[in-house]
DNA sequence: CTGAAAGCGCTTACAG
DNA sequence: CTGAAAGCGCTTACAG
């Protein structure tokens, strides 16, 4: 900490040359003789020379590093994602580095979103979508000078590459692969209500309910709260109605996986007794759910969070490609155990 | 992208002000008057204005972030640790990224150090010990200027910060409490051989057995590869022995469960049949592990995530605390279903 | 209270 | 092939 750190300068010193040949010899330019090139190499090492990126930064207007920012980095949910994220990383040359924002802390997510873009690295990549998330929308949105890949939240308004996940079309199926299952009572617990996503599922429960003429009944839609256990009493909500539904859909896997507790602990067998469905295809669950394998709806995290990366890198070094990108992702119906045919 | 970014020389001119008044409006330091200062801030907030990072951090030789370098991030072994580190992270005014390597790529950590430390963050935590980790460790012990704290990893030759956890002490704590059940023979699976707490806890276990007297009988000892997926082939190879262990102590918790699942498959009961103890208090075991809650040596990786954005935090702001920090932390045995006194 | 100037540590035309 | 100089975008003594 205390002693300077040792910059350009006394390597040049020590080597008896300039600057501009130490920077040349550093960054492997030719026109260097080979003689003078092995002697600035040995000071190098013999000092511990390292360029310094935030000046390089400066002078090149690039940082060769790509940003990711995610709320609760800790949550399991993102192991694909991640893992996508990672897998990606290693092949490209850009370093990258993640921030996170605990809860739905909206304004250390501005923060990290700004930290980043002002010079730190080349472009961003920002995950979920909060309806609380304006302010820092707003600034983006000033900001286009930056590369931002939006994953799971298609603002209108912005201009950047967005990676988007087809919530309403899962929810549909997920409704459908229900109704297949000669399921015509089939409920909905809504998810997160900050979150974007609670509502795209919402309405593709609606939706396929409507086109399949199946009767949303009293009581058959279910608001949870941010906490993904209040699948629980959503689902003893449920079994308290009268006309009970056979089986429900569950915005999320971590709710569904409160709401087959829920099931459970009442003594029902699941799915025999009541089907349950969930989505996001999280491998793992919550608080060391150990009920059956929760029948769900996948979205390809794995593929989004490596294409994001690669996308980034693409358009960073192609100047000419000016058009964001918009690029949905279907969904895919997981058959486990907690979905079975209805016997009326 | 296209457009420059816009300066603290567009706000200066715009503002009909030098770029030194500039500089004093957006750092709050006073000495500006009320009406330059607001005439200032309007047009900061016309242009979009915001300092850069990478200049400001030149000038100052201070970049106000913490960096974190983790291998697979992941991996959700993370999550209490994440959590730590989050939760200081957001109490702290300084700005946490995280980096990782996937898999055991040391030369993509030995990176992610330097590029951090080359002036994008003034300190870094690193977590991890494995043995390959050579090149990395001289490297940090050549540039001590920034603040380093390593998690789990004693390199004695590095005059760093180092937040230990007790991994000779857990494991001999794991066996004293095995043997307090009554068992006598009891065996080990070692983990990973890459890192270096497999060598402690395997030392903790062999010198518990000693003092206990107990014996270490032939293939008692069972090493595992770096997949933790071979404990399940290692509890095999133990239950094929002729004098077969009544315990097993598993080098961690991943292992642990796949040793769970090999007794299971073979019909056998867990614990009555053989008890099995865990380390770490993963709360997220792999591979949707449904077996018995392991009973299992806590490290405590929450409060360590925290206290080492604390610690760093602190160290940054006091430059007279010149000493490193070297502090050990003590596990605590998790009872849960896997264990079980031996009745002989 | 305000500005001109130096400097943080680099890179890169431009001369020679 | 090599170096002097300008400049990236800031901050901060130093004058005034």
């Amino acid at each position: 900490m205390e002693n300077r750190r040792v910059s350009i300068k006394d390597v040049a010193k020590k080597a008896n040359v300039s600057t501009a040949t130490v920077s040349r010899v550093v960054n492997n330019k030719d026109g260097v003789t080979q003689q003078i090139s092995e002697k600035v190499q040995e000071v190098i090492k013999e000092l511990g020379y390292s360029p310094n990126t935030a000046a390089r930064s400066l002078v090149r207007q690039r940082t060769n590093a790509i940003g990711i920012v995610v709320n609760n980095l800790h949550d399991p949910f993102f192991y694909d994602l991640i893992k996508g994220f990672e897998t990606a990383a290693q092949q490209t040359s850009y370093s990258v580095v993640f921030c996170s924002a605990l809860g739905g802390d909206v304004k250390s997510k501005e923060n990290y979103v700004k930290y980043l873009s002002n010079g730190v690295v080349d472009a961003v990549i920002l995950y979920g979508s909060y309806r609380s998330d304006e302010s820092m929308i707003k600034y983006i949105q000033d900001n286009e000078q930056i590369e931002f890949v939006m994953i799971e939240n298609d603002v209108p308004s912005l201009q950047c590459n967005k990676l988007l996940i087809d919530n309403f079309g899962g929810a549909k199926n997920a409704v459908n692969y229900l109704k297949e299952k000669k399921h015509r009572k089939i409920a909905h617990i809504c998810g997160n209500p900050n979150k974007k996503v609670t509502i795209e599922r919402f309405n593709g429960y609606i939706q396929a309910m409507q086109e399949a003429d199946l009767e949303v009944k009293e009581g058959y839609i279910q608001y949870s709260s941010a906490d993904y256990r209040s699948g629980y009493e959503r689902m003893n909500a449920l079994l308290d109605l009268e006309e009970r539904p056979t089986a429900v859909f569950c915005s999320d896997d971590a709710l569904a996986s409160y709401a087959v507790r829920a099931a459970l602990d009442r003594g029902l067998r699941v799915p025999e007794d009541i089907s349950i469905m969930g989505f996001d295809n999280q491998r793992i669950l919550p608080d060391r759910y150990r009920g059956p394998e929760i029948t769900t709806v996948e979205q390809p995290l794995y593929t989004i969070g490596m294409d994001s990366i690669r996308l980034v890198s693409e358009r960073l070094s192609n100047t000419d490609m000016k058009m964001p990108v918009r690029k949905m992702y279907e969904t895919k119906i997981i058959e486990r155990e907690t979905v079975c045919e209805y016997h009326g």
